[in-house]
DNA sequence: CATGAATGAGGCTTCATTCAT
DNA sequence: GATGAATGAAGCCTCATTCAT
């Protein structure tokens, strides 16, 4: 992918995440990753597709993360990991969480990413019922679906909802809670 | 209220639900009203007071209804009235969440909205709190963070991220694991 | 129909016939109307609709003109008159004309303009007919397609194709041919 | 003349007939044409300079038809023939006439074409003249015009104004006329 | 001969808001 | 309370053309 492409990329998921999608004009986008805007529609076909070349790109890096994680034999280690994990990413990089539940919530980014989210969704829900899986095979399922919901709710309410929200005390309990 | 005031209110609220914030234009919403331009800007002073006073008016019905739910003597009762009550809701308006999910995340309706939302989360986490208290009065703050966490994790799970939820089951598993 | 709105479609008007549907911007169209571009949306809602109108309100005089003009006991005095009249249109409005021409030529503005057009070609073929059905009922029919034709191709010829044209001798000719 | 060149033309001629000149972007004759855009701007210096060269070529090809056709002993034969020459032409390339239509009657492209069209016409005239000249020496130049102008109008109404014309009907009809 | 990244002006349209009536 | 004409900035996108490779 060339530099320009690449720079394009960077600066509007940047700017999504701050401003919002709708609330990012593809003027902004050129002006900030210095580039006209006739290169950015000649390397995306509109601003949907760009949205969705970020959003898969997305995907495609978590993909590849979580399935380097190199296997455990300790579900319940794993299990710890994955939370640290999670709650690093959600402390280092707040806007980045921000724009991905943003656009699975706003109904017209929401249809623009339709496929893609359920493909994302189905592969992360898919990691953690292995894990769970090991830990208690007769209800894995909904103790995978809770898992998430835990992890989404705590993102959504430390980044949407809460001044002051008490992230690490929600993450020593998890913790405790998952690790036994 | 006048009739068409609250018709504009109820319109807006569809719209910004089922569209978007950003995607709804005051425009739109004088046409479906059946209600001049001049006649909404006499209401409300701009497209973000209409916002401000929608949200508002939905924090004062929330907090109406948890008001008068009758103080029960047993705690964990009332925390599985909660939960039926919440997923019933959830089940029967679900666009009325998405838009809440929606103003809450979107930078832009949640900068126009930040003291609203913090007033709403403290007035929810108060009320929560108050149960967990009877429960597990060393742990009751943390406890209610996730509560909360929990129901709004599975609530952006449902509208956003998975097809085919299994939205009743995650009801019964709540309704086991706090009823005990 | 407003002052703004007329002045709007008077401009359009000219400036369709003198560079053509589409190297008319609506920018022009709002500088030489001396209107806000807001405005003109707001009394057309697209270029096409605008495009549209005009056309309408062509074929509506074309029609009146036509209605009113009084029914001659002679026939072919009538014909004489009508070609009379044509070629005065013609040598007094070439532009007009050739904006006629033109978008029922031109197959973005023909797709259009499709309905109103049959509309207008259904109606100038039955006034032809009428006058034709007096001469010789038998091939009124086929003899108004000539005529129709013979018009058309001399607007045509006249304003696209010869320089130097000799219209008034053709019209002597015709006059000639159809006053016997 | 290459391969690609030729096919550039082609593709070109088919686009500026379906789509209007105005309408027909150099990118998607690059595309329909699977050159690229440095390869079409090689041969061609400008999207006028590619109208004149298939206006030409068009002009060459009819230029070349008509002196070809064997000089008949009998003129109105002459002209019988032409009539069926012509109309057999306008059946089988309805989009190549309404192209020239077109492009001879849109203001921006006349401009382009102004002195291709003179010569065209001027060509097509002195043709029609040769015959007329044989059958009525004094009137031949009027009668050309006429003939002309006939032509031309019922192509047009054909492509441009009547549904369900009645095209076969009015060639007999000349037929007749011109043949006696 | 051939490619395609890159430019920047300009096109159509939408929009929140104001104001005279 | 109520109407709708009017504004002008800004948004997304298209396009002919150039140029380094």
């Amino acid at each position: 992918m060339s530099n320009k492409k690449k720079e394009v990329m960077r600066v509007a998921t940047r700017l999504f995440s701050e401003l919002g999608f709708e609330n990012t004009s593809m003027a902004k986008i050129c002006i900030e990753a210095r580039v006209s805007k006739g290169l950015l529609y000649h390397h995306f076909a509109s601003k949907k597709e760009l949205l969705r070349s970020i959003f898969a790109e997305t995907t495609k890096r978590m993909i590849e993360m979580s399935d380097t994680s190199e296997v455990n034999a300790n579900p319940k280690e794993e299990l710890v990991n994955l939370i640290k994990q999670l709650f690093d990413q959600l402390k280092s990089d707040k806007l980045f969480f921000q724009l991905n539940l943003n656009i699975m919530i706003q109904p017209s980014t929401k249809n623009i990413l339709k496929d893609l989210i359920q493909e994302r969704a189905r592969h992360l829900l898919a990691s953690v019922k292995v894990v769970f899986k090991a830990i208690d095979s007769e209800k894995h399922e909904l103790l995978s679906y809770v898992f998430i919901a835990e992890i989404d709710g705590i993102a959504l309410d430390y980044l949407a909802v809460f001044d002051n929200y008490p992230l690490d005390k929600l993450e020593d309990h998890l913790i405790e809670k998952y690790g036994k």
